[in-house]
DNA sequence: AATGAATGAGACTTCATTCAT
DNA sequence: AATGAATGAAGTCTCATTCAT
């Protein structure tokens, strides 16, 4: 116990005690420690305990920094619907002709989005709170909102959509499915949805 | 303890007909009791406790019945997805025209397998389990293969692969959009898959 | 940290009017809420949180103001004993005769001093920590000193024990009865008590 | 204290190793445990934590025994308080005459009740509970009927109530008040209130 | 074969206080 | 002088499982 009547100096400069009274990243790394955790053990494995073991901060300051787990579950799953989005818009941006934006989202089915267990594990996590609890269902739907624009730079929009629900099918069912999946069923079905109706690759 | 994955043969001819014959109800019914607490509750919210007072047994029958939460879960998931996929297969097998199969899709996507929010979050809840654990996996992989087999009796292997995964992706997106979905997206999807490809309406 | 038994002296003539002026201020609303909050929730539920959010100050306030919730208790039972004893005062003051001093202490009983659950629950919570205190004894028994001393301006010193233990003891059970009481008892009582005892209305 | 890490082994002859599994005095053990650590620390200071403790049981016992810390109070002071009452109803029992009536009366505050400080700060704290939740109102509205009701064995109706407010409030100020009380106080107020009051000393 | 009693581990939250500013 | 950030301890409660019956 540290003595009241006679404080500690503080740390010499590049002292290795440096106190963690101020850490200004601890709710970035308690968030990101939270999707690591759920990645591994579920949303049901998760606990206070167990977070802030992996974020390596005191038990308490869950509590302090979050309202509670469910604050805490729900900034997670933002910060990740944010980012496999981001990356999605990335992918079809990048292209430029009709073919190039199909190609791309027969590679977002069959190479990116859920090509770690971690994004397809996360994925399901946030679908099954968002199946049950409409808050989370503001991140999914914010997030479907985001692919179909994004599949709207090439496309119009009920075919956007279908692309859009397609590309869900086609990523669970190769996830979900014990069998192999190759590359040629994505195409085939990305072929038939966008027969004659692309926009011609002029983007926006 | 009782060996649980080899039953435990019936008992001798000479011993009384309950000993045994009482046991497959009250599995039955923690069964029963433990899907729809998950239906409500989530997977995450389901204990043995909870259970066994949905199911009225004494909590010591849980671990006595189940060798954990686990085994539980994979009986109660198994009888779930038993379920939905038998009422897949006889909207299919009710369909006896190319046109038929089609919009028996159609009703599929739009009425019939996640009408009601137990099936939703019940199919979830078993498909997060299924991207985490390959044991689980093996239950979304038949449950698959049968809603393809059932599709396979009107449309070619590839067709209804396409169509499984398509039904799949628009359900979900219906379940967690916040906006409305008309049954013309389903149909236009139907329409551009199945261009040519049915088989005609010959069963197998 | 500031010596709390030994209030700071005022600030030196040449400082702000506002140094340390505005500090009793500060403990005086930190006391009132403490008040209203033990009326509330009890001394068990009162906590410096708590305290701080109800007079609306920063926690850290409430370590730096008070050397802990004892001194805080002890303030606060301060404010509310000198409180109801005024009001007890000023009621025997208002006698002028015998005859109004027995209504007086009736009124007192039926109406007055713990009219309200707050007084009833306040007075209780002091006792309470009177009861296992010494340091909270002193304000029972200044408090009790102050009654009687009323009570002497209309009676001799042994009758004016006797009906302040009465007014107690008929109050305390006019409030933990479930049963409803009558103004006639208290009046019984008190019309026994002073029979041929008054000092005959002459004050001091 | 027995040692809880080395069970006492059983009277019967063999096993050394006497689980606690069943111990049928383990609630009335709790009871009791938390009843002296309220006298001792209060309710504020009472948790399950220091019951268990005291009571030498898990922690984890508090919660399977109780509903919560309400249950457990309310069991505590039921048991204190019919004890209390019943140490009341054998005094006056114990009284054949008016006279000795009177004087069991004025022993009742002098030495007996609240004779040892543990009775005055347990009573206080059941006060304390009693005057912010009815249903603790409930046990001291019991105990005070089985008071009045004892009283009626030797006084009228009225009389027995104010002599129970007068008991109550001479034991709380005599508690209260650091100044010392003499047996003369009692004795007066009795004789004061029973004037002519008695039944007669025939009990019954 | 089946269960009620009991437990130790761990769940989340709140607390009073400390420390750096 | 005063406070916001942070913490370790302790709070109550729930859990899956074990054990004696």
């Amino acid at each position: 116990m540290p003595d009241r009547a006679e404080p500690t100096p503080p740390a010499a400069p590049g002292s290795t005690a440096r106190s963690r009274r101020t850490d200004p990243e601890r709710r970035d790394r308690i968030v990101d420690a939270c999707l690591d955790l759920i990645a591994r053990s579920g949303v049901a494995g998760t606990s206070h305990r167990k977070v802030a073991a992996a974020a390596d901060v005191p038990l308490g300051s869950m509590s302090y920094h979050f309202d509670g787990m469910d604050e805490l579950l729900r900034e997670a799953f933002t910060r990740f619907s944010n980012s496999v989005a981001e990356t999605f818009e990335q992918r079809m941006e990048a292209a430029e002709t009709l073919e190039e934006a199909r190609a791309a989202v027969v590679a977002l089915v069959s190479e990116d989005v859920f090509g770690s267990p971690r994004e397809l594990v996360l994925t399901h996590e946030l679908y099954t709170l968002a199946a049950r609890d409409a808050r989370f269902r503001d991140l999914t739907n914010a997030w479907m909102a985001r692919s179909r624009h994004a599949l709207e730079r090439h496309f119009d929009p009920l075919t956007a959509r279908l692309l859009d629900a397609l590309i869900e099918g086609l990523t669970i069912h190769r996830a979900l499915d014990t069998q192999p999946h190759d590359a040629a069923v994505a195409a085939a079905a990305v072929a038939r949805l966008t027969q004659d109706t692309g926009t011609g690759g002029s983007p926006r």
